[in-house]
DNA sequence: AGGCATCTGTGCGTTGTCGTACATAGAAGC
DNA sequence: GCTTCTATGTACGACAACGCACAGATGCCT
């Protein structure tokens, strides 16, 4: 796959690909990490799903439709190898090793998504941030890295405030530390503790999957 | 396909296959319909697709893995087509066909788990009860099914109370009827209006892809 | 150093949904 | 007809999250 792409950066806050629109490359992270977002009428949206180097985005694809289900937004700013669509058919045709790892992978992401369906609409934002705070630490292979409450309340579907709330309780219990969006995770096995149930079961079907 | 499988009856509220269990038979639902559910730890769930006629159950294998990750639970009694796992992935591994226009709907529903996660966390419960009677009405075929109001706060992760506060709004506007379980949609109009637009973009993706 | 933009913290009334409890009403069986 | 079960209607306090507004606080630029 190396031959038929290059290594591109990706910026924080860069957008791959719409929601409804062609998907003209596909991308596989290096040390960046994606957002998979599910936009609404109206300038709400929802993530649904975060993509690091285990993953891929453009999976539409990979099933045989050339447009995004859904939006891809820089979450982790770094590297990643981008392939070109037509490029990207032709290897995956010829190939069913890739088939399979990429058929495996779609499930994943199937089964995240579903994961947080349940989870946004049960689980309290304390807990869904903890979450979203391992899953994040995951894919950027380091305790450290930067989003703003802002940013973090639109990943989440929650107010600004609500991040506020939340952080800051995870703070005073010392599990994490932040200013000014650089975001510290002190303490991985309490926020593990904090972190709703959805946190292990998607590292669960990561590992029997993808592991 | 036929000669692989064999007619069989659903029977209301069966579990086709729970979440987490090996896939043993795959189904078509012939006038029959299904939902598909993700559990959460606690007897809580969410559903998070539904599937009629123009799809299948156990879309798992498709994508090469045997455990489903999802809960299939029979909503609407009718028929199906059933096969047995290895005999579908035989047909399968055979026909490109087949496996295009299961990728194709695997994105369908991908579309529909997206839409449905963002849906639940942003649209109130009477918007979101008028989108699962037209979804559910598209599959049944018919203008009554029935269902009762506990059963719907299941499906839609909600109270009983709250399904009937807001089934009564929606009776109190002549766009339903019910009694004791029995659902008759009055004005499908009227209901689409009452329902957020989730309807119409689940529809738009399904038609434009599957139609 | 001063000015400005960005990020975070706090307060307050509102709202949608929750949990629980209890009341009515239709259907089924004896 | 009477009981019993199931389905639906209503009430009320609790609470998480909302919308909005404004006040610090930190970092950047001139």
């Amino acid at each position: 796959m190396l031959e038929n792409g290059e290594i591109i950066d990706l910026a924080f806050e860069e957008i791959l690909c719409e929601a409804g629109d062609r998907v003209d490359h596909v991308y596989f992270p290096i040390n960046g990490f994606i957002s998979m977002v599910a936009p609404l009428d109206g300038d709400v949206a929802l993530e649904v799903g975060l993509v690091g180097d285990e993953g891929m985005v453009g999976i539409a694809l990979v099933l045989g439709v050339e447009v995004s289900p859904l939006r891809a937004l820089v979450q982790g700013a770094g590297r990643a190898l981008r392939v070109d669509a037509a490029a990207f058919r032709r290897v995956l045709a010829e190939s069913p090793t890739l088939q399979q790892a990429l058929h495996r992978y779609t499930y994943v992401l199937m089964s995240q998504l579903a994961q947080t369906a349940a989870c946004t609409r049960f689980h309290l934002v304390e807990e869904r941030l903890a979450r979203w705070l391992l899953m994040t630490q995951d894919r950027a292979h380091a305790d450290v890295f930067h989003i703003t409450h802002q940013f973090l309340g639109y990943m989440l579907g929650v107010r600004r405030v609500g991040i506020t709330k939340a952080a800051t309780a995870l703070q005073n219990r010392e599990l994490i530390h932040y200013t000014r969006g650089d975001i510290t995770v002190l303490d991985r096995v309490g926020l593990k503790q904090a972190a709703c149930e959805c946190y292990l079961a998607d590292r669960n079907v990561y590992e029997k999957y993808l592991g």
